[in-house]
DNA sequence: CCCGGGAGTTGAAGCGCTTCAACGAGGTGT
DNA sequence: ACACCTCGTTGAAGCGCTTCAACTCCCGGG
C-alpha cells in the first residue's frame, strides 16, 4: 500500500506539502502541485480512510439508519438511499448502511465510535427510540419522516396533511360527496408512523371543511385484503364514488377489483393514489396521483445534514445553521383514473 | 470522547491490557477483565473507528455496491441489501453502501483506501468492469449473480437454470405442451445481466428436451406492456396453455387481463411465476411460484466473504478459502395459478 | 538599507489504537 | 536445586495522516 510519505519522497517534498496538496488548505505553487499530482497518479496513491479519519476526527462517512420494519413499502425506502448515497458522494462522503436488529444501539455505536460523522433516519416513529440520541449528540442529524415533538430536530418529508387535503380538494371540485381511503396496513397505524396517519387527517379534516363524507379503512397489499377493504366500504356508504388509496401494494388489486365488479374507473369511481410517479404511470389505469418525492427527499437530506456538518467542522458554531422542518409541498397530477362524479344515483 | 487511555488510568491498568480485554486476544484473569469492563461502563466508552482501522488495519466494514441501473427490480435487491447488514453485523461488521455513478471507480477508492475489509457485488453483468480489480485486489469478493468467466471468482445465485427447467416440468406434467416465457425487460437482456438468460435457456433447453413448445417475450413492467406482451403470445401461438413470468411488476397486470379476457387461471392458462415468496402468496391468484431467496443469498455472500477475510487476517493463507460457485437450488411451490392443461382445443 | 509581511514549504507533535517483545511471578519436571 | 514453562501484565513502537508553529524567501515600503 502506497503511503503519503512514499508520494512525497518520490515528487521530492515533505509529507505535509503532499497534505496541502490534497486538502487544498494551504496555498501551493503551481510547479510543486503538479509534481504531487503527478506522483500521486503515477504511485496509485489512495490516501488512507483510517489515517485520515484519525488525524482529523472526521470519517467522511454518513450513517443511514432504516429499522425496515415490516409493512414498509421497500421500493421508496430504496429509492430514498440511492438519492442519499448518490447525494453523498457529491460532498465527498460514503454511505453507511444500518437496519433494524440493534435498534437506538446501532446509533450511539456508531456515533460515539466516530464511525460516521452524521446521520439521517428513516421510518421515523412519533416516539422515535433514537430521539434523545439526537437531541444529545453533536453529530448533525436529519430525520426523514416527522415525529410528535420536532424541537430542536431537522426534519425532512412530504408535506402528507396537504397531500390528503389536495386529494379531497381534487375528488371535491369533479363533484364527488362520499370518499373513502384505503390506508396503508393496520402495523402501520399502531406503530404509529406518522406519515399515514397525516394524510388521512388531511382527509378527514379538508372533507369535514367541505362537507363531505369520509371512511377510512387500513388495508394491507394482498388481494385478499384489498377485496375485503372493498367490500366493506361500499356495504357501509354505497354511495362512495371516490377513493384516496395511500399503499402500493393495494393499488393493483384495488383496479382490478372495480373492474371485475363492474365499476368503471374513472365512470363510477374515481380512484387518486399516493405513490411515486413510475407506479402511477404504469398501472392498468394511469392513475391520478400525488407523487411521493422519494429522490428528492434523499437528496434534501443530505445536503441538510451536510450543512450542518460543515458549519461544526469549519466554523464551530453548529446553532449558524437551525434546525428546520422542511415539507415538500406536494403535486396532484392528473390522470386518467378521476373524472366527474356520476350525476345520477 | 472518552479514549482507551482514560479506561486504563479509571481501571489501574495499562492501555495494551484494555486492547486486549476488548479484543480477547490475551488472556486477562477475571478480576481484571471485570475491572476494566466495568470502567468501560461507566465511562461510556467506544473505541475509536479510525484509531482501530489504523492500528490493525482492518476497518470491519464490508463495502456493498449495488449498481443499480434502472429496470432493477428494487424489492429484491432492497432485501439482500438488509440481509446483509443483518449477517455483517454478526460478524461485527457494518455495510457501507456504494452506487451507481462512480462505477468501478468506487471499488478502487474503497478497496485502495483501506476504508472496506471486503466487498460484496450486486447486479452483476456477464463481462462486468469490476471484474479486473476484483481478480487483482487482495480484498476478499463476493458477487451476486453470475459472470460469463467465473475462474478465481466466489459466486453467489439461485441457479435460474435449474428454475427454468423446474418450471417447464411443473407444467409438463400437467399436461402443457405449449408455453411462453414472459420475461425481464428488453433492457435487462441487452445489459446481459446473466440470471434473465439463465432462466430462458433453462426453459428453453428442458422444453426442448420433452418436445414441448416454447416462446419467449421480453416485457417491461407496465400494463401496456404486458397486453402488448399477451397480445402477441396468443396471437402467435394460440394454443399457449402455460406461462412462466420472471418480472415482478408484470405480475399483477398479465393476471388481470388473463381475466378480463376470459381465460380463467388455472382452468385455462397455468402460470407460474419466479419471484420472492412474499409476492406469489399475496396476488389475486395465488402464484405457483419459484421463489428468490433473496435474503439466504444476502446472508450466504456475507458468509463467504467473511470467512474468506478471517483466513488472511488469522492465517494469513487465502487459498485456505478457495474461491467457489454456490448456486442456490430452486423449490417450487405449488399454489393455485396452475393446473391440468385443458384437455379438449 | 532595513524592516514587515505574505507566500510557500517543512519538521514534528500528536490522533487513539494494536501488538510485539519483555518481564515478574508462580508453577512443573528432573 | 535448577532450568524451563505458562500466565498475566506492561511499555513502547508504530499505523498514516493532519495541522500547528516555525522557518525561509522574496517583495515592497519607508
Amino acid at each position: 500500500m502506497v503511503t503519503l510519505a512514499e508520494v512525497a519522497r518520490h515528487a521530492g517534498v515533505s509529507a505535509s506539502t503532499v497534505s496541502y496538496v490534497l486538502s487544498g488548505k494551504r496555498t501551493i505553487s503551481a510547479p510543486t502541485r503538479e509534481r504531487v499530482e503527478r506522483s500521486i497518479r503515477e504511485l496509485g496513491y489512495h490516501p488512507n480512510a483510517g489515517a485520515r479519519a484519525l488525524a482529523s476526527s472526521r470519517s467522511n462517512i454518513i450513517a443511514l439508519m432504516m429499522p425496515l420494519r415490516t409493512d414498509m413499502y421497500l421500493p421508496v425506502m430504496m429509492e430514498i438511499a440511492i438519492a442519499v448515497a448518490t447525494t453523498a458522494r457529491e460532498h465527498a462522503h460514503d454511505v453507511l448502511l444500518l437496519t433494524g436488529q440493534e435498534g437506538p444501539e446501532a446509533a450511539r455505536r456508531v456515533v460515539g465510535s466516530g464511525l460516521a460523522d452524521a446521520m439521517i433516519l428513516m421510518d421515523v416513529e412519533l416516539e422515535d427510540q433514537r430521539l434523545p440520541l439526537v437531541r444529545v449528540t453533536p453529530r448533525p442529524a436529519v430525520l426523514i419522516g416527522l415525529p410528535s415533538d420536532t424541537t430542536g430536530l431537522t426534519c425532512v418529508d412530504l408535506d402528507f396533511a396537504a397531500t390528503g387535503r389536495l386529494c379531497v380538494d381534487h375528488l371535491a371540485k369533479l363533484g364527488h360527496r362520499d370518499i373513502a381511503v384505503v390506508g396503508e396496513a393496520a402495523a402501520v397505524y399502531e406503530r404509529r408512523t406518522g406519515f399515514a396517519e397525516r394524510t388521512v387527517r388531511g382527509v378527514r379534516e379538508r372533507a369535514d371543511e367541505l362537507g363531505m363524507r369520509m371512511l377510512h379503512r387500513p388495508c394491507d397489499g394482498s388481494y385478499e385484503s384489498v377485496a375485503g377493504t372493498l367490500a366493506r366500504i361500499f356495504d357501509e356508504r354505497p354511495e362512495t364514488t371516490g377513493i384516496v388509496v395511500q399503499n402500493e401494494a393495494a393499488i393493483e388489486p384495488l383496479l382490478g377489483l372495480l373492474r371485475q365488479q363492474g365499476r368503471a374507473v374513472p365512470e363510477d369511481i374515481s380512484v387518486v393514489a399516493v405513490c411515486p410517479e413510475q407506479v402511477a404511470a404504469g398501472t392498468s389505469v394511469a392513475l391520478t396521483s400525488v407523487a411521493i418525492p422519494a429522490q428528492e427527499m434523499g437528496r434534501l437530506a443530505v445536503e441538510l445534514v451536510m450543512a450542518r456538518a460543515r458549519a461544526s467542522a469549519e466554523g464551530g458554531d453548529p446553532s449558524s445553521v437551525p434546525p428546520r422542518i422542511e415539507l415538500l409541498p406536494p403535486a396532484l397530477t392528473v390522470r386518467a383514473s378521476t373524472g366527474p362524479a356520476p350525476a345520477a344515483r
